[in-house]
DNA sequence: ATGTGC
């Protein structure tokens, strides 16, 4: 990761904030918030993400702060880890702030079983997902498509996997949005997605995508816990996924096109990167309708690859697991841009805010919390790195003053790829894992160590940020037993 | 993240 050497000036608001003042660069619009500990902030500090923080306030129409989460790292454009809303009305919609892997989220999937029920079977369950669940580059998904069932999966999104087979009702019901973005149009998306799309539904892909076999290691918040249906050794997975190479193309197609329109919209961005559409235009319509086809697949993907995993638990476990046991806890996205509406200044505005690498958090009695969980909050789900923890908080009202109704949504990348394969060979990571009593399939063997526990932060110290700063309240931890990756 | 470069 480089440095440009150029020091980012940071003002300390509390234990947990610091603030980039809108003086720092004339053509801020908004001054830029970080929310990190003092141990954080110092890692932070040794990318350019700080810049790209300064940078996203320049966007025009943006609205109260340019936000960074305590896991940001360098991104394209805007940091991994950066939120911003913008005005419905005057702003702009930038591609390259949703991310390339539109919809990449995470889903939890519960299971009755307890961890010494799974621990002596747990090579064989790890086999068994590794089987069912399609990874790899390129690879190839659970189910080929006809573009005119694509067109349905850009539509309805999870809702056509139900409907297919994939899974229940119920999960719909659990899922961010109902696992269907509104507004999708088809028509909006190049016929080189569709070729790239038809046959990737139902993989994992690679890099950071995985499925963690997991116990229920601590709890924070008993009654919380109560109500997500997670309790002490329970055995639980999770998948974190995407829109694969369909929505990577979705990205790369209106990154290109905002690119070559910069001019015409008479934009002069400090960053190329942050090339964006006016809300209002065509193209940045275009653009939304398109990013909720992706996120639709993304969205069906996930309800395919649990399907899976269901289906292994029960190969392994008989009776002991069928798939209608394991309920969905909860699915989140954390690569999207959503319309939703802010009290700011004490009047009520409706904007775009975009995630990238960041999780929608909304409190306690948000109607859009399911019922089930209106008491507690929405579920967030916070994958930390495969050696470590994982852990499940809440949405707190704070995210609806501060932060747009968002919170963090991982550990955040602490060494570049190359660095970590530097620093340790895949070999003797799995050496390491397995001997932590932690199974291991991995589908390219040689990407292994770029996803290696010391290329990320301490996700532990990353949500007690988000916990301390009152974003969301953390629930319980988890810790992997299996870790299969593409 | 990614048919891992254009």
């Amino acid at each position: 990761m480089s440095d440009t050497g150029v020091k980012v000036p940071l003002q300390r608001i509390d234990a947990y904030r610091w603030r980039i003042p809108q003086s720092y660069q004339p053509e801020m619009r908004v001054p830029g918030i970080v929310y990190a500990d003092d141990v954080l902030i110092e890692q932070i500090r040794q990318d350019n993400s700080l810049q790209q923080v300064a940078n996203v306030a320049t966007l025009p129409g943006i609205v109260g702060y340019s936000l960074a989460m305590p896991d940001i790292h360098w991104g394209y454009g805007f940091p991994v880890g950066g939120v911003a809303a913008t005005d419905v009305e005057t702003g702009v919609v930038s591609p390259g702030g949703i991310g390339f892997d539109i919809n990449c989220g995470v889903r939890l999937l519960a299971t009755g079983l307890s961890y010494q029920e799974v621990k002596g079977k747990a090579d064989r369950l790890a086999d068994e997902l590794f089987q069912h669940l399609p990874s790899g580059v390129g690879g190839k998904g659970m189910r080929s498509l006809s573009e005119r069932e694509l067109r349905e999966v850009m539509v309805r999104g999870a809702a056509w996997a139900v409907e297919q087979g994939y899974g229940f009702p119920e999960d719909l019901e659990v899922t961010e949005e109902g696992g269907c973005l509104t507004g999708a149009s088809p028509e909006a998306v190049s016929t080189t997605a569709i070729q790239r799309g038809v046959n990737q539904l139902g993989s994992l892909g690679a890099g950071n995508h995985f499925c963690e076999v997991q116990v229920v290691d601590y709890i924070y918040d008993e009654e919380a816990a109560r109500a997500l249906g997670l309790y002490k050794d329970q055995v639980v997975t999770t998948i974190h996924c995407g829109s694969r190479g369909f929505g990577h193309q979705i990205a790369e197609d209106y990154i290109r096109v905002a690119e070559s329109k910069q001019k015409d919209f008479g934009f002069k961005l400090v960053d190329r990167q942050l090339a964006c559409l006016p809300l209002r235009s065509d193209l940045g319509k275009s653009y939304l309708g398109a990013m909720a086809c992706g996120a639709n697949f993304a969205w069906a993907n996930r309800q395919l690859l649990m399907h899976g995993v269901r289906q292994a638990f029960s190969r392994v476990f008989g009776r002991q697991a069928r798939p209608a046991e394991m309920p969905l806890v909860y699915d989140v996205c954390h690569n999207i841009a959503k319309i939703e509406e802010y009290r700011i200044n004490g009047e009520l505005q409706r904007v775009c805010v975009h995630r990238k690498g960041a999780t929608r958090a909304f409190p306690a009695g948000h109607p859009a919390v399911p019922e089930k969980y209106r008491a507690v909050g929405q579920p967030v789900l916070i994958p930390g790195d495969m050696g470590r923890y994982s852990f499940v908080l809440v949405g707190a009202p704070g995210s609806m003053e501060q932060s747009f109704g968002t919170t963090c949504h991982g550990a955040g990348r602490q060494r570049s790829r190359t660095a970590a394969k530097k620093a340790i060979s895949s070999k003797d990571l799995m050496a390491q894992l397995e001997a932590k009593g932690i199974a291991v399939r991995v589908h390219s063997k040689g990407l292994l160590a770029e996803e290696a526990p010391l290329a990320y932060k301490d996700a532990e110290q990353v949500v007690r940020v988000v916990h301390n700063a009152g974003l969301a309240r953390l629930v319980v931890r988890l810790r992997p037993i299996i870790v299969v990756k593409g």
